[in-house]
DNA sequence: ACAGAATATTCCTTGACAGGAATATTCCTT
DNA sequence: AAGGAATATTCCTGTCAAGGAATATTCTGT
């Protein structure tokens, strides 16, 4: 593992980055929708709303409910806790790091020092 | 706007959609460091590691501080405190909207008959 | 069974963008 | 001033994904 313990897919952050997706989901925060309302209010042509519809439900960002002809699509909860916690990994530790600013920049110019000679 | 008050734009997040900047980001976590050390951690090349360190800075992801030669980056408080914001603003709802399905469901199906014979 | 909604799928084209390789630039050291 | 790090930039090429248009599918009501 690479020190990801936030339980954040990251395909989940790379699929709410199309900006038509980030609309969807802006959308669907007001709550659910069906397919055709989706469309009609971001004025987007049906076949690309299911498209993003798929891609996102694919991710799990969203879940889909038929009732009859439609389908009720919503936000699932989870992707934005892991995101909220990812986040929440960087802000937590952010102010701490401002601090290692001019540790690090010494300790990066004592090795440059030291290889100047390695032990050999 | 757009109901979107978190100050997130989404812009800045679409920058984290390349897989190799998310690993960059995750890197920069645990303290700047310089391209070098970044290309190194990362087994990139080199100027791989500029080019994507230049858009994250460009985004306003990052920010650089030069040290004679080298270029040390460090990670901006701003971006994570504002995607923090915006995944709040949906698991803050999501669980009061999950009982709203039910009452959309009919209202849907009302609707549906309404346009069936629209008052004309 | 049929007509017609609502939604999904397919095929195509085009633009954006990441990586590779080579080279330019900047800065230090001696 | 010269050589050599460290980093940035340029040019090229291939890939991938989004949008458009047409069509297929699924479901309803009669």
């Amino acid at each position: 593992m690479a020190g990801n313990d936030t339980g954040m897919d990251m395909n989940t952050l790379s699929v709410l980055t199309e900006p038509n997706r980030i609309r969807i989901v802006e959308l669907l925060r007001d709550g659910p929708l069906t397919v055709g309302e989706i469309a009609d209010r971001l004025e987007m042509r049906q076949p690309q709303a299911s498209k993003h519809l798929k891609v996102l439900s694919e991710h799990g960002v969203l879940t889909v409910q038929a009732d009859a002809n439609r389908r009720i699509y919503k936000l699932r909860p989870e992707p934005f806790q892991a995101l909220e916690s990812w986040a929440q990994s960087f802000t937590r530790l952010m102010s701490e790091r401002y601090d290692k600013l001019d540790a690090y920049l010494r300790e990066v110019q004592n090795k440059a020092k030291k290889e100047d000679n390695p032990t050999t």
